[in-house]
DNA sequence: AGGTTTTTAGAAAACGTTTTCTAATCGGCA
DNA sequence: TGCCGATTAGAAAACGTTTTCTAAAAACCT
């Protein structure tokens, strides 16, 4: 790689000179040299050496981004806004997976920190046990949806939104009303089986543990623990799970037992992925802006870095979107 | 952020020897100022700065990873596999979203050049265009799928894999079988059209250029297409769209029209995405190593960067998958 | 006891920049 | 002509490491 020093060598000036025209517009240059310079740095191809600059300027433009898994289709979108914000403001993203995982987790901090990043997104829980790694204030962090610190999030009120769809499914009439949860480590699925609760308390339903399904945001799971609730003596007319594509398995195993969707049981899914409104039936789910939550989070991140004051905690909108996976209860009679 | 002098000061060694404690595991050190260091390291909590490093090694164990469009489900799983390998061997991964702007990628190579990336992988086309900057002989590349360029790459047999697509569906007896494309920009999506025509051909069948229908790879391009195709005078029997999101879009297009898959109609997709199993019906598809390409290529690169030799191309196997969108022609009657 | 090797430790150079400080040149003005 | 401020350019320090080279101390041998 060519370094400065021979990009001056062959313009004739010295390296000083070289780094003011490349990146001090303020001072003045000759024009002669200051084309000189072009020339050779154009000549040699000559990419300044980012490792050189951030050690001297602290930082090198880079935030990490740490997900549980890139592969599960709620991150992506999350992923895509906090890069094209990034991209945008001269960041670089560097993705971590961590399988909510704590030693990864402490692994990739420790990591990032050694690469000197300029600031840490984490979305998607996990970090509570983690030390205090997060809590050094020379660290701008900015975390995605809940989690046990105090530090400034982006988040979105979980348990409203599943309390509306709860709510949604009540008003259509179903009193059996089961929920298909997400990993136990998980605070969205956490705060999304409270609002089911709260709902049905609020209503005065009673809130039957069998009805509860420990699922884990694969169809798989959602389809296993629908088998699960099909097989109990008064079987749920409808179901609410933590994310849209448990609410995909429901529907199979629903309709492998002879059943209907909404007919016999409506099922109500969570996220509103891209797919979800050609799932069939299109599924009535709550939208939530992962894209936003991205993009949001990088500019509180970016805010951060500036040492601007910002505030805490940004709480986005949820959706309830209904589309026709959801419907009266007894539909047939009625 | 406490540096490595900081921490020979307080444990009264020279630096020398406190990096020789920190990773010089062959350098005979007496323990007792072994002792001392570690002590040093872990009051001061200090974490060595990769960028002084890199600079002095060349490199930052990071790699570039450039893709379309992360949001794109194909992605996540390829990311995931690069991810997990990088992650092993130590490395960083940059993530990059291009839309397969020429410009964006232009940008991003200079960027991750600038940071001095140890190498990049480029998923899903779109480089030709871009100079010769992957040609220079410093840079280690790896592609996945195909492009113009001659560098080491990971690719799955398009042509063929779509080749046996469509063989399938005329197998079943289908003789107007549409196509719907990707983007042009897109090679993956020109080689499975080149299968698509290649079968029609071997089985003496016309290529029918109004049953060719671009898309774009979102749901939303495949029920678009799918309307178009159903309203000409001789409507097709099947459909092979060149994605598995399209042949949602294609199958809602189909029901729509009152119509019935695979009773009035075949839908075959492409790639297997993980919840193609639980669409409605169950998609045909060829189920594409999304993963492993992610894991193979970069094995591929860290071999690359070790300078060791490394063979040019890997072809990984599609199956075949077939579920309960495709049938034979006139089902019903049959 | 004296020389030789081995063990242990430090000084200083190097990596490629940016930036501060200093210096030379130039133009303008009295 | 001589002086002053403005313009233009360079030398050198600094960023935080690793590594080479050198040296002191310790251990080993005869």
């Amino acid at each position: 790689m060519v370094t400065i020093k021979e990009v001056a060598q062959r313009a004739g000036v010295s390296i000083t000179t070289v780094s003011r025209v490349l990146n001090n517009p303020g001072y003045s240059i000759s024009p002669a040299t200051k084309e000189r310079v072009l020339q050779a740095v154009a000549e040699l191809d000559y990419r300044p050496n980012a490792l050189a600059r951030g050690l001297l300027k602290k930082g090198i433009s880079a935030i990490g981004l740490v997900v549980p898994d890139i592969s599960n289709p709620y991150y992506p979108e999350v992923v895509r806004g906090v890069e094209d914000v990034a991209s945008r403001l001269g960041y670089t993203v560097i993705l971590c997976n961590t399988d909510r995982d704590i030693d990864k987790v402490r692994r990739y901090v420790r990591v990032l920190l050694e690469k000197r990043v300029d600031g840490i997104i984490f979305a998607g829980g996990g970090i509570e046990g983690s030390d205090d790694d997060f809590l050094r204030p020379d660290l701008k962090v900015v975390l995605i949806g809940r989690h046990g610190l105090d530090l400034p999030s982006v988040q979105v009120n979980n348990v409203k939104a599943a309390f509306q769809a709860t709510e949604h499914l009540i008003e259509l009439g179903h009193r059996r009303i089961a929920a298909i949860t997400g990993p136990e480590a998980s605070t969205t699925s956490l705060d999304r089986l409270m609002g089911y609760k709260k709902a049905l308390k609020e209503y005065n339903l009673p809130v039957d543990g069998s009805l509860i399904q420990k699922g884990n945001f694969r169809p798989e799971a959602g389809y296993q623990a629908t088998k699960n609730l099909l097989s109990i003596e008064e079987r749920p007319t409808a179901i609410v799970t933590a994310n849209d594509q448990m609410a995909l398995g429901a529907i199979r195993a629903i309709r492998e037992a002879g059943l209907q969707v909404p007919g016999d049981i409506s099922v109500a899914g969570f996220d509103d992925v891209c797919v979800a409104s050609y799932f069939d039936p299109p599924l009535t789910t709550v939208s939530v802006p992962m894209y936003s939550m991205g993009v949001r989070s990088m500019e509180m991140l970016a805010r951060l870095i500036a040492n601007e004051k910002e505030k805490r905690r940004v709480v986005l909108e949820t959706k309830l979107v209904i589309r026709q996976s959801t419907g009266p209860r007894y539909r047939r009679e009625g």
